[in-house]
DNA sequence: TTTAGAAATATACGGCGTATATTTACAATG
DNA sequence: CATTGTAAATATACGCCGTATATTTCTAAA
């Protein structure tokens, strides 16, 4: 007995893998994520999934786009929250605040985005760059308006080669001066963020537990320091 | 034909395992460890192993020991290569050098303490944490001193809470308050430091190729500005 | 009404970690 | 020297996993 008609019963099947695959991997981490057991618990046999995602790696792909996007959602959110002219550097605190509550929100998307979580997974660049910089675009526009202003602190910050050879020339090749720059403190910041939220979301930031709110505020702040000139004059 | 008399051939097995098991992480990945794989390397079966490591996770905590150990010795390396006193600027920046170096030069041993590599392991605190400790105790151990010659710059710096539920309350609980705030810079620095290398180890900074190492050197003449007051006065 | 294709199943293969029982080599004891 | 107990290996098996192949069935178009 094939094929009993499911497509009746349970219409969106690539969604509802998906939607399984994301409580499988919130409930106990990205690197437990089973086809079988996604079919297992869809009432379907394993292979029927290979109509809907070409690999387990494909389905991966899938995740780590959805969770970009709504990363992304999140940085973009708290950039719009300050809308006109004014707001920058209150704008670069929020999009900051906004990636630690997101990666707080949804530990295994961040580890699954930046981290290292699925076995002998390599990510397609072609698939990921577009959601990739989108969710950095957030970021990259907000320092873009500072430096624009003549408010963004470069000295001593090192440029960004551009070799044709890299990865990510595409994305490059247009830039200008100006913006290769915008690009290093994108960079820089992007680090610092990035290094305290996965210290602190794999519990590796030992003696801070919900000090991890202070430490991370004065992180913000010093980005803020260094990177921002004062307004008035 | 069960036990050929393997110990005379092969002495050392637990060492030849755990040799091997490395030569695996450093080609392949530590997520692609496998027990049999290793085993046939040895030519001998599986369930051998057993008599050595107890599991597969006993095995991988065993790796983590040693790379503690060798991310240890390179720290405390760096930081003997600056004794006595008037130096600790100059110790502080190889400490963060030495951190990159090791890092470059073993990244899948740094993303096996640091990320999260590892399918369904969860690492055994009590073993890890002596040497995860003495491998941080070369930059608690400079800044110590920094903070005993006054030259520590710790305002606003929030201080870690001491809670006795913490895992790492016994580490602390001997602490005065000079040592806590200490500890605070400290993760401050590793947390950006961390941040910045596990971003380009995993290939995820994006424009910079080989000026990679000159955006590092500006972050640590960032935290060195940012921590340490100038020696004369 | 027939037929082509999509979507599911059944089955199978090789890999994995590991539990259990069994065999063998070796060292200590009588 | 013979015996025996133990440690270290093997053999085998179980239940997972991803996935390839062939087969079946439902459905929609010709």
């Amino acid at each position: 007995m094939a094929r009993p008609s499911r497509t009746s019963q349970m219409p969106n099947l690539r969604e509802s893998i998906r939607d399984v695959a994301w409580r499988q991997i919130t409930e106990s981490g990205a690197s437990s994520l089973s086809l079988r057991r996604i079919a297992r618990e869809l009432g379907i046999t394993a292979p029927a999934i290979y109509n809907y995602f070409s690999d387990r790696d494909a389905l991966v792909t899938a995740l780590i786009v959805d969770a970009y996007a709504s990363f992304g959602d999140c940085q973009h959110e708290a950039r719009n929250a300050y809308p006109g002219s004014g707001w920058e550097v209150d704008c670069l605190r929020a999009i900051g605040i906004a990636y630690r509550r997101w990666a707080l929100d949804h530990p295994h998307r961040y580890l699954l985005i930046f981290g290292n979580p699925v076995p002998g997974y390599e990510p397609p660049m072609q698939e990921i760059l577009p959601v990739m910089m989108r969710s950095l675009g957030a970021l990259l526009a907000t320092i873009g308006e500072l430096h624009a202003l003549g408010r963004l602190e470069v000295e001593g910050v090192p440029l960004p080669l551009l070799e044709p050879a890299h990865r990510f020339f595409a994305l490059m090749e247009t830039a200008d001066e100006p913006m290769l720059a915008v690009y290093a403190v994108a960079m820089v910041i992007w680090s610092r963020v990035h290094g305290f939220v996965s210290l602190e979301i794999t519990g590796q930031l030992p003696p801070f537990a919900e000090k991890g709110e202070a430490l991370y505020r004065f992180e913000l702040d010093c980005i803020c320091r260094q990177f921002v000139r004062s307004q008035d004059r």
